[in-house]
RNA sequence: CCAGUUGACCGGGCGGCCGCUCCGCUCAGGCGGGGAGGAAAGUCCGGGCUCCAUCGAAAUACGGUGCCGGAUAACGUCCGGCGGGGGCGACCCCAGGGAAAGUGCCACAGAAAGCAAACCGCCCGGCUCCGGCCGGGCAAGGGUGAAAGGGUGCGGUAAGAGCGCACCGCGGCCCCGGCAACGGGGACGGCAGGGUAAACCCCACCGGGAGCAAGACCAAAUAGGGAUGACGCGGGUUUAGGCCCGGCCGGUUUUCGAGGCCAGUCAUCCGGGUUGGUUGCAUGAGGGCGCCGGCAACGGCGUUCCCAGAUGAAUGGUCGCCACGUCGAGGAAACUCGGCCCUACAGAACCCGGCUUACAGGUCAACUGGCGUC
RNA sequence: GCGGGUGUAGCUCAGGGGUAGAGCAUAACCUUGCCAAGGUUAGGGUCGUGAGUUCGAAUCUCAUCGCCCGCU
């Protein structure tokens, strides 16, 4: 799980609770079948974190949601940005939505979150749905 | 051919490209190989393994199991029987020990719900104001109820009654078959003992507790905790415990002393938290095939194979072809074309034996009932 | 991995073998000039599901489903 020097594409894999309670307080951008967080860390590697909570199926559905949403990060891993966290929350949709429009998505979503941090941080109470 | 019963099994296949994880080899570039399930699930039982407790066991309490025999490491599992119930049948279902050890409960209805009793009644005698009343006998009939003290019939009687008899049931006894549960038969008894133990309970048998985040080890870094005991210093004496002498007295409890507490020193013992790694950890009550024993569960022998080991948790993403299913169109049909699903239930986490539950679709075998034909 | 609790009316809960109840809510009526409060009455239940024991099950037993909560 080390970042060994020749493959600088490696992420480093988010799994504390702590990191993930970080990211939730950055900014965040939904697409089809999962919704991104993003936060700016001290970590040079970019992190990054998948979480597909209970109530959205069972076993063997959740595990398929997480690995479609690592093969699609994988596709774009050159788009994360160093000194910065991300987290993948997993939804329902993620089993049927195309692996293309996955991918488009995940790569849209990456840029919307550092524009949205660029213009102002989260004010509090302000629900960011941004579909 | 139709309907059904039981058992067993499969639960997509092949191939590109890009990835993940483990193992082996390596000339350090890579190369080769393995990679989810029948339930991996629920966690309802039984074990292995590890630690803790205990001299070893037994008992109490508590919990579980409960016809008999066998299988097994063990089981609440499985197999074969027995008994009861259901089905025309193949076959299926049953927590199926004890109610003459004791206690409790049996609502409503009913006279009466457990020990015998008598509401409507029946019979005999007496009285009568002719409505009935009193005394005695009876439990067959009526009525209530889930259940009313053996059932049916005949005899018997004032009316009746196991009062007597026959058959059936029941009880213990004897004989026979069976390892046994139990079954069959005989003579006898003369009915006593309602149900409920998934009510308490009694009897027999089983169970020490916790769980791989068990447990063992390594490294780093940090903090230095708790308990107990001794102790101011020097000298003398004694084997030692101790005793004596001199000077000095950490803080606090008003002062001194004793004692206590705190601090300090030393010794012994015990221990916490954080992070990372290794091990446990995959050759096992193991799978396949064959032969033998056994009705079977299963056992024995031979041979062959090595078959997942992740730790935020691998086994994926995508494309092509084929197969299956389904829908639509064409066709008399075989079939052709196009679309859809490109699949059900579901994801290992120390391991094994079961149970239970979920499951689209499909395959095979044996058997049963019915119809048709020969 | 180990363990516990719970499911009953729209909501919150009683009932632990003998005809399912309370409060709030709902509806109707009374009261008031009107509303609220108050009063009277009514409706509303597969007792989570399926088997079993029993004459009889919300209650006892077994299986199963959902939800909630601990410990490590």
């Amino acid at each position: 799980m080390t970042a060994t020097g020749d493959t600088p594409k490696r992420l480093r894999r988010l799994l504390k609770r702590r990191e993930f309670l970080r990211a939730a307080r950055g900014s965040r951008a939904g697409r089809a079948g999962f919704s991104l967080q993003a936060i700016a860390g001290a970590a040079e590697v970019p992190g990054l974190g998948f979480t597909v909570t209970r109530k959205t199926g069972n076993s063997p559905e959740r595990s398929r949601i997480k690995r479609r949403l690592r093969a699609a990060s994988e596709a774009c891993s050159s788009q994360f940005r160093p000194h910065h966290d991300y987290v993948l929350i997993g939804r329902r949709e993620a089993l049927t939505v195309p692996f293309e429009a996955l991918v488009e998505g995940l790569s849209g979503a990456i840029a919307r979150v550092h524009a949205g941090k660029a213009q102002s941080q989260r004010p509090p109470g302000n629900r960011n749905e941004t579909q």
